[in-house]
RNA sequence: GCGCCUGUAGCUCAGCUGGAUAGAGCAACGGACUUCUAAUCCGUAGGUCGCACGUUCGAGUCGUGCCAGGCGCGCCA
């Protein structure tokens, strides 16, 4: 609907300037819009308030030149009018929306679906927490914005690959295996001293008494270096399984888990390492190797191997994100923790040292999560061992909520998560408002069937264009009008990386429904009427089906 | 001190990359179930868009400077 009046606008410019009444056919970009009020018509456009410098015109003037070459006579447009400063509004004609329904019943599944991507190979690489501890909240709303946004891009065409990099080499994992070896001593009776920078919580205990379960005492014949890279491989393993779990159970699945250890094994970092010495980026400085990243706008170069030989975290990062490079992805995306930002430049530095385009990488920052229950802050220290995993949030929670809650937020902003909240069945938990459409056209639906005469028309049955007439209360072309919008929704949320435009979209969408529902009734006496009616609820359905499982969260008959 | 993010109704948040009279939900108040699910709807009230300049036909949106909060600034990971 936007790019035919598109055309017609510009058309119009088009002939305008032919008849010399414009002094140029060079038009600054203009919009075609939604207005904000109904008494603006459906569609807007600013064109004689931008173009009135280049042609030299007062805009109103403009706009009624404009308006002379679009005629009188469009079959979509009922009626346009000067407004304001030199606004064009356009009131498009009700029947001109129908074909919308049709197409959402034709593509169904794929309506929303585009091609802008064009088969672009792109990565997300997320959550990415260190196994040495349970998920808490903060990893949860990186992987669900992570998880969301690759829906968004795989429905919009990039062909997207899921990724999780596992930091399993290193000295934090060390530091888990000694935990676990520590409790395996304990459990066996001996008396320990238990570090404080080793990892406190109970879930150390629980690895170890598995540990033990399965190897007995075997573990302390060796020597300990040896035993503690048995543990910190056993633990390593048990937390991934138990992280890959939680995951699912949001319905997270990752195309691929990608082991630093074993990047590290396959002389990754070395071979990386060695070609940007070879590009003279790495170089040597008191007896350590530096990156030479502030040639590429970092404020500091950085240490990628010590002095002492090892090898620095960095270095493992260049080496993954080379790696991601020669996999041959055009686009990488990174979901972090904005805690993490200030190591942004580095990577892009490593990046661009490559050879390639910084706009090939991205990076979310997701901002911090504070838990609350009724609205007091709940804990988060990691040190002492007391904090609430996302785990147990899921089990209280629940996935659908969980997710919505974390959706209807723009990633950039700090979030409150108040379990209290987040667990009434309220409106205050959106979630809920969403999927009660969806339930309740199933419901109406399975009525229809029952009462068999009502039928929803298919898309050849000839009485269909007779059902759709019957569509013209103010709220049901107020709804198609949002159906139309949201495969333009789809493409901006993946365009932009902002998969709440979506959560949005549907909880305004559930709002039209909701008030049109309490006014009208969907099964009629009049079966012309009452098939038309179901012609339109069944494509609201749809539209909320396929949105909500871009979410990730489920679309239920009932509730 | 430097960098990134945030600041919009009492609370939680949107605001479609500069458009017209700034929007939802919650909380408050008043209404609507013998009808397809009341997890719903309708109405009332609630605002100096942190502050100040600037850019232009037009600023919550862009720029600069302040103020406030959060997070970072290791040869840690």
């Amino acid at each position: 609907m936007k790019e035919t009046l598109r055309q017609l606008v510009l058309n119009a410019s088009i002939a305008a300037f032919e008849n010399k009444e414009f002094i140029s056919a060079d038009i600054p970009a203009f919009t075609i819009e939604e207005p904000k009020a109904d008494a603006h018509g459906d569609l807007s456009t600013n064109f004689a308030l931008v173009s009135a410098k280049a042609l030299k015109m007062p805009p109103r003037k403009i706009a009624e030149t404009l308006l002379r070459h679009i005629g009188g006579s469009h079959p979509l447009i009922e009626k346009t009018e000067i407004a304001g400063p030199g606004f064009i509004n356009f009131f498009i004609r009700p029947s001109a929306w129908y074909p919308v329904l049709t197409e959402i019943h034709a593509k169904d599944m794929d309506y929303g679906r585009a091609t802008t991507g064009n088969g672009q190979k792109v990565q997300v690489e997320f959550v990415s927490a260190n196994p040495t501890g349970p998920l808490h909240v903060g990893h949860g709303r990186g992987a669900i914005v992570g998880d969301s946004t690759a829906a968004m891009l795989n429905a919009c065409g990039y062909e997207v690959h899921r990724e999780y990099y596992i930091n399993d080499a290193g000295r934090q994992i060390q530091t888990l295996g000694l935990s676990v070896l520590l409790r395996c001593r304990e459990l066996a009776g001996q008396k320990i001293e238990f570090p404080e920078e080793c990892y406190q919580g109970d879930y150390i205990k629980d690895i170890a008494e598995e540990l033990r379960r399965e190897k007995g005492d075997w573990i302390f014949t060796l020597p300990e270096p040896e035993a503690v890279a048995f543990c910190s491989r056993f633990a390593a393993d048990r937390m991934i399984i138990e992280i890959r779990n939680v995951l699912n159970s949001l319905g997270i699945i990752f195309d691929n888990w990608y082991s630093e250890q074993a990047m590290v094994d396959a002389g990754k970092v070395e071979s990386a390492i060695e070609k940007f010495k070879n590009q003279k980026v790495i170089y040597e400085k008191d007896g350590a190797l530096w990156f030479n990243t502030s040639a590429f706008g970092d404020e500091k170069d950085r240490v990628v191997v010590r002095n002492n030989g090892q090898a620095t975290y960095f270095a493992s990062d260049i080496a993954y994100h080379q790696d991601k490079l020669d996999r041959g992805f055009d686009r990488i995306i990174d979901v972090w923790g904005a805690d993490h930002h200030g190591y942004i430049p580095r990577i892009r530095a490593a990046i661009e040292a490559s050879g390639k385009d910084k706009s090939q990488f991205t990076v979310i920052l997701t901002q911090l999560v504070n838990l609350l229950r009724q609205g007091v802050p709940v804990s988060m220290g990691k040190r002492s061992g007391q904090f609430i995993t996302l785990k147990e949030v899921i089990d209280e929670v629940g996935r659908d909520a969980v997710r919505f809650i974390f959706l209807t937020r723009n990633y950039d902003s700090p979030l409150d998560f108040d379990l209290e909240i987040a667990k009434q069945k309220t409106n205050d938990n959106p979630v809920y408002y969403v999927q009660y459409v969806h339930a309740r056209i199933s419901s109406i639906l399975k009525k229809a069937k029952e009462e068999n005469a009502l039928t929803i028309p298919g898309i050849d049955d000839p009485d269909l264009g007779k059902a759709m007439e019957m569509i013209r209360e103010p709220e049901e072309i107020r709804i198609v009008k949002h159906l139309a919008r949201y495969p333009e929704t789809i493409r901006q949320a993946a365009e932009l990386m902002e998969p709440h435009r979506v959560a949005f979209f549907l909880m305004e969408l559930a709002g039209d429904f909701h008030a049109y529902y309490n006014k009208h009734r969907v099964l009629t006496e009049d079966p012309a009427l009452t098939a038309g009616r179901l012609y339109l609820i069944f494509a609201v359905q749809k539209v909320i089906r396929n949105g909500l499982t871009l979410l990730g969260v489920s679309a239920p008959d009932s509730m």
